[in-house]
RNA sequence: GGCGACGUAGCCAAGUGGUAAGGCACGGGUCUGCAAAACCCUGAUCGUGGGUUCGAUUCCCACCGUCGCCUCCA
């Protein structure tokens, strides 16, 4: 059985075929770095980035596109009034963008193409479109003409009757000077002072739409697998998208639509205009970890459901965490020390992986049984919350197993190559131990030889005086058989 | 006004026409010098009212509630 996505053109599950087989090629809607990306934002790009990784894993490659829109209104009008050129304005925007996207261990994508080094591909597309006679010209420029393609509206559902004007407030409809309310801007003029660039259709500069439609079509070929954004991109951004390209080349533009839904606050969309919304730095600021608010974005729900940004579920997600990473660093010193199990039965015939005591069995068949459910929910339209209830199901299974006896090295290592498969989708866990990566100062390696000595003359009072005064450093210390083990709280 | 989505234990959440995964929190217990980790035990009949069905949380209708999109917002 293989992996299906929801497609948004034709509402069912469809299942990902590459056009070109074992190759898929990937597009998703990037930002517009006219101000700080937040994470209602990278909700959306942290879907992609597990569909990202798991297709990886489905199919021998992936060629990933996010587009940066680097030129809009807001940039330009910016722009001007820090009177400095649109680079200087986007510069510190798009270093903050991929600065978060490695905080939240994001893959990057193949190609980044900002729409500023695109005007000619944009042009051209335009030219194209010209020629097919599905355009017109304007006083504010070159307008698509929606009654030209029958098809509009397929993708959202949303027909002409329907639209009224302006209502959603966010747009002066007076803005716009167009023989139809559906049409839209494929290249705005503008005067000699304003930012613009002199081409063969007039100096201007582009809509906001025929970016996505020339960059997707210059990186990935005119018929491409798979396009993704967040739902707010479904109309009217790719529904124009679907009609300028398809008008200008004849052929289907993409195979499958995926839109993750909206990350809220309080039951409401988290958005720049509400003031509702938190960026990364923020909250990191605040002592969030990034590996908990990457887990919680991810599994938090399905990315077609909306997520509501809330502490109890973030903290739930942060001890959700703690206990996959307890269970990867168990299974590591089980691996290691795989000496202890050596008075177990189930090393005293030797290496070898045929045969076993019924508790060796039981691992390896648990862990066969959790990895084809992972793979069935991942597989089920990108299922993490399922997936993720499957992985924790099986390790309090393994733990129980484990407590019952100690695995021989091979099947020790049979459960961290697991987990490791696990999180190569995750991405969490090394995230978490980068959180933690920082190790003892000198004090609190002291407070910790101190307390080992404590513990050696069993002197249990000064030990625990020791551990809480460690705890107050953040330290958290657990006693084993072993000796002491610490972690950063 | 048009189109669409959601409502599952304290919180988050998956899911199926045949009586509901998982995480967090809470309580009890085993282990531990005490803890921690781990394990065990305890909790929901799935917004409300109808209908279809042998049987619905899962299908249909209505209602209530919440929310999204309706031209440059992921």
């Amino acid at each position: 059985m293989g992996m299906r996505l929801h497609d948004t053109l034709s509402r069912r599950l469809q299942p990902v075929a590459p056009l070109e087989p074992g190759h898929v090629r990937l597009y998703t809607c990037g930002p517009t770095v006219w101000n700080r990306a937040h994470i209602g934002n990278f909700r959306t790009f942290l879907f992609e980035d597990v569909l990202r990784r798991w297709l990886e894993r489905r199919f021998d490659r992936v060629t990933h596109v996010m587009n940066i829109t680097d030129v809009d209104d807001r940039l330009i009008r910016n722009a001007g009034e820090h009177g400095h050129g649109l680079a200087d304005e986007t510069r510190p925007w798009i270093e903050g963008f991929f600065a978060d996207v490695d905080t939240l261990g994001i893959r990057r994508a193949h190609h980044y193409p900002r729409a500023t080094r695109y005007i000619e591909e944009m042009v051209a597309l335009v030219e194209r479109l010209e020629a097919a006679g599905v355009t017109y010209r304007g006083d504010g420029g070159i307008y698509f003409r929606i009654a030209s393609f029958p098809r509009y509206g397929a993708l959202s559902g949303i027909r002409a009757e329907g639209l009224v004007a302006g209502a959603s407030g966010r747009v002066d409809a007076d803005d716009y000077s167009k023989e139809d309310a559906r049409d839209f801007a494929l290249w705005k003029v503008v005067g000699p002072g304003e930012i613009g660039w002199d081409t063969r259709l007039g100096r201007g500069r582009p809509g906001w739409h025929i970016e996505c439609s020339a960059m997707s079509m210059a990186l990935l070929g005119e018929s491409f697998d798979i396009h993704c954004g967040g739902v707010d991109n479904i109309f009217p951004h790719h529904e124009n998208e679907i009609a300028q390209s398809e008008a200008a080349t004849g052929r289907a533009f993409v195979r499958t639509w995926c839109h993750g839904e909206h990350l809220s606050v309080g039951g409401e969309k988290m958005a720049k205009r509400f003031g509702n919304f938190r960026t990364v730095p923020q909250l990191v600021e605040a002592g969030y970890r990034p590996s908990a608010i990457r887990f919680f974005l991810i599994a938090g729900a399905h990315y077609r459901r909306r997520l509501d940004w809330d502490e109890e579920p973030l903290q739930a997600a942060s001890e959700a965490v703690q206990r996959l990473r307890d269970f990867r660093d168990r299974v590591r010193r089980e691996r290691a020390g795989g000496g202890a199990a050596a008075s177990g039965p189930g090393s005293s015939g030797g290496a070898g992986a045929e045969e076993g005591p019924p508790s060796r069995d039981a691992l390896v068949a648990r862990v066969a049984e959790a990895t084809a459910a992972f793979e069935a929910a991942m597989d089920d339209d990108l299922n993490v919350p399922a997936a993720v209830g499957q992985v924790f199901a099986a390790i309090r299974d393994l733990n129980r197993l484990l407590d019952a006896e100690p695995p021989a090295a091979a099947v020790a290592q049979r459960l961290e190559d697991w987990v490791a498969a696990v999180d190569d989708v995750l991405g969490v866990l090394p995230l978490a131990d980068r959180e933690s990566e920082a190790g003892l100062g000198p004090e609190e390696q002291e407070l910790l030889d101190r307390r080992a000595a404590a513990r050696a003359r069993r002197d249990f009072e000064e030990s625990d005086r020791l551990r809480a005064e460690l705890a107050a450093r953040g330290v958290v210390v657990e006693d084993t058989p072993g000796g002491q083990r610490w972690r950063r709280a």
